[in-house]
DNA sequence: ACCGGAGCCTGTTAGC
DNA sequence: TGCTAACAGGCTCCGG
């Protein structure tokens, strides 16, 4: 599933082969996939606009277009974005296409229907409420430290809160929590000076990692030109279930928090 | 402030 | 082997 890495690695591959491109047209047969504005409008007002730069916040793809133009995708569980140049050939699970001034079409395929897309003036809309971005200078051990105080809930959902710390979902989570050897289940608050510096410096080394090996192919990601990433064969706990840790040898567990699978070291993380 | 559960989806997998 | 039911998960909304 797209988390951070997963979708800057996106962006870096589809920004050089989509920069200056207008859109010429669009196509979709899943009018959900649309979040907003109503799909004639949206046709319309996207329609002839030009791709100025892309970007991403969080786990949104932004493109930024001309005339004030923010078309933003959130590729959800099973997204995935790529380029084609044989129109007549669509996938299968393709809902929205993108026609380009050169003859190629970006495609969003989403197997899962859970993805969005926005076109919005004002990105600040759908993204005003994420938390901050956890690979930029901002992002200190000290200020994740602040932001660990006083707050009562357990780690692992509190990490998968975009509105607490933007881009993390359930591998990076459960990676960066046995990299700093952390049980999930721990409340926020109670972590040790140290902890909290240990876990800063593993969100961020983990991500950089995940970006360096063009993210995780566990399930259905894949690069937009379709070949995996290279991060699934790095991670300690996510999936491994039943397997020794690699750092001491105890058995890795599964359990649920929060609602979510949570993989960790019953041994290791404390 | 925080938690749990439902809902959105469909391909895969566990269980009979 | 063949079927069905449960499961996976990002995010939002709702009630407690």
């Amino acid at each position: 599933m797209p988390e951070l890495p997963e979708v800057e690695t996106t962006v870096r591959l589809i920004f050089p082969l989509l920069q200056g491109r207008t859109i010429t047209g669009v196509w979709n047969d899943w009018p959900r996939h649309i979040a907003t504005p109503e799909y004639n409008k949206f046709k319309e007002r996207i329609s002839r606009r030009q791709i100025t730069s892309i970007n991403r916040r969080g786990k949104y793809i932004i493109f930024t277009l001309d005339h004030n133009e923010f078309l933003l995708i959130h590729l959800k569980m099973t997204g995935h974005l790529s380029i084609s140049d044989e129109p007549e050939h669509v996938e299968r699970h393709v809902h929205t296409t993108f026609d380009l001034d050169n003859g190629h079409q970006l495609r969003f395929r989403d197997v899962r229907k859970f993805g969005r897309v926005y076109l919005v003036n004002n990105p600040q809309e759908i993204l005003g409420k994420l938390g901050p971005e956890p690979l930029s200078s901002d992002f200190t051990g000290e200020l994740f430290r602040s932001m660990l105080l006083g707050r009562n809930r357990m780690l692992k959902p509190l990490l998968l809160d975009q509105s607490f710390i933007a881009g993390l979902g359930n591998i990076y989570t459960d990676e960066a929590l046995h990299d700093a050897e952390i049980h999930p289940g721990r409340i926020a608050t109670s972590l040790s000076k140290k902890e909290s510096i240990s876990l800063h410096h593993s969100i961020t080394s983990i991500l950089t990692t995940a970006i360096d090996r063009d993210g995780a192919s566990v399930d259905n990601y894949r690069k937009p030109d379709g070949t995996p990433g290279e991060m699934q064969n790095e991670l300690k706990v996510y999936g491994k279930a039943g397997s020794a840790c690699s750092r001491c040898g105890a058995t890795i567990e599964r359990m649920v928090l929060g609602g979510r699978g949570t993989h960790y070291c019953t041994n290791c993380q404390k």
